[in-house]
DNA sequence: ACCTGAACACCGTTCAAGT
DNA sequence: ACCTGAACACCGTTCAAGT
């Protein structure tokens, strides 16, 4: 029998998440699938919000970042995007989580904001751009992270075909006068899309605009 | 006496998000704000999950497109993110609804998606590339909007000034061995910035991005 | 059509107590 | 140090009933 330790816990925890959704992590529902009581969760978080750190923490630990080295900072902020996007692909509900917690509470996100912060700083951008753009960044991979065409985890691709599909009709059926350009991109907006374009175009996306400021000053 | 009507628990639901968090917004919290019983509300919302999308639609209610004229595609993407992020400004639970909702079922954020989807288009996307920017587009105007420096309502300045004190605090006291660049922009990163300043280099963050990206086709 | 009352199956959390 | 039991103050939602 495995000892209960918090890292036990948020395990499980990203599982339920990750199979069920985060409205599916409950204490009492953890506390159940641990075999243990409710309050044990207790006694290794002080409430459920340290919980959910300990999660967001868990899903960016396996990503470190690489140490400085003479590539271009646009070669080492991409690595860096795509490095963390890589590692949240693993879970389907990296981004709920990420959603719900205090980001400058989760060490390790902090560690990937710090990397980003530094990079900017060395394209040239003063203090404050810095920020913004890193906020912006880290945010941006993020979501294309949890683009609609990845919940792969654990669903048969008929199952996904079928979750496309239902979008793309849900789409179709709306008013074509109030929404024609919805409706006549219904298929790809319902998520039929090739997955590694998506991701190289968000990125490119995100990238070319951070890129285009650098060279205006 | 008002008459409970759905606008009416629409609009009390979003004060109470507004002042208090979403998470004050409760069917029993919401039914005694307006005298009456927690069932009284399911007459006239199937669920709680409604409620959201009603708030949702209320949200952006207020914000009707420009119709189509000569302007660049540009400057037309331009007005539609600034005044989105301009509508969206007067809540500050706009993100955490919007997070919360499927947006594809509030009819006055597919109105804003279907516009963007257009111009997309007009400015020579394809139809894949212009899902993906949209999509990117109105996810970057509401977190522009809700940029930590914009919880204004109803807190008074000194109150501001004591959370962003508290937010670079935390920041300051992390180690700097691990963290050198939070440590350092500590001031900035906690949310000390001017407004105008950052929602103007918000919106040309993301609007460069997709200059770049049309003038390199 | 519009609202109430009572009930059900859940939550997170505290606090005292056990080992 | 680590966990349990019982209790508290909440949730969303259903269902039958009132007007």
């Amino acid at each position: 029998m495995g000892k209960l330790t918090a890292r036990a816990i948020v395990e499980r925890a990203l599982e339920i998440g990750d199979a069920e959704g985060l409205d599916a992590v409950t204490i009492r529902r953890l506390a159940a699938d641990l075999d243990v009581t409710p309050m044990a969760l207790y006694w290794h978080f002080k409430n459920k919000d340290r919980l959910l750190v300990g999660m967001a923490d868990h899903l960016v630990a396996g990503f470190a970042p690489a140490p400085a080295d003479d590539r271009s900072w646009e070669r080492r902020l991409r690595d860096l995007v795509e490095g963390l996007i890589r590692v949240l692909r693993g879970h389907p509900c990296a981004r709920q989580v990420l959603e719900q917690v205090d980001q400058s509470e989760v060490p390790g996100f902090l560690a990937v904001w710090d990397q980003a912060l530094g990079l900017c700083r060395a394209a040239g951008f003063s203090v404050e751009e810095s920020c913004m753009i890193s906020k912006y960044l880290l945010q941006s991979a993020v979501a294309i992270a949890d683009a609609p065409m990845h919940f792969d985890a654990g669903r048969t691709p008929a199952e996904i075909d079928e979750i496309v599909r239902r979008k793309r009709l849900g789409l179709e059926s709306l008013s074509a006068d109030a929404y024609p350009n919805l409706v006549a991109m219904a298929g790809p907006m319902a998520g039929s899309m090739d997955p590694a374009l998506y991701d190289s175009f968000g990125v490119d996306l995100v990238l070319s605009g951070i890129e285009a400021l650098a060279a205006r000053r």
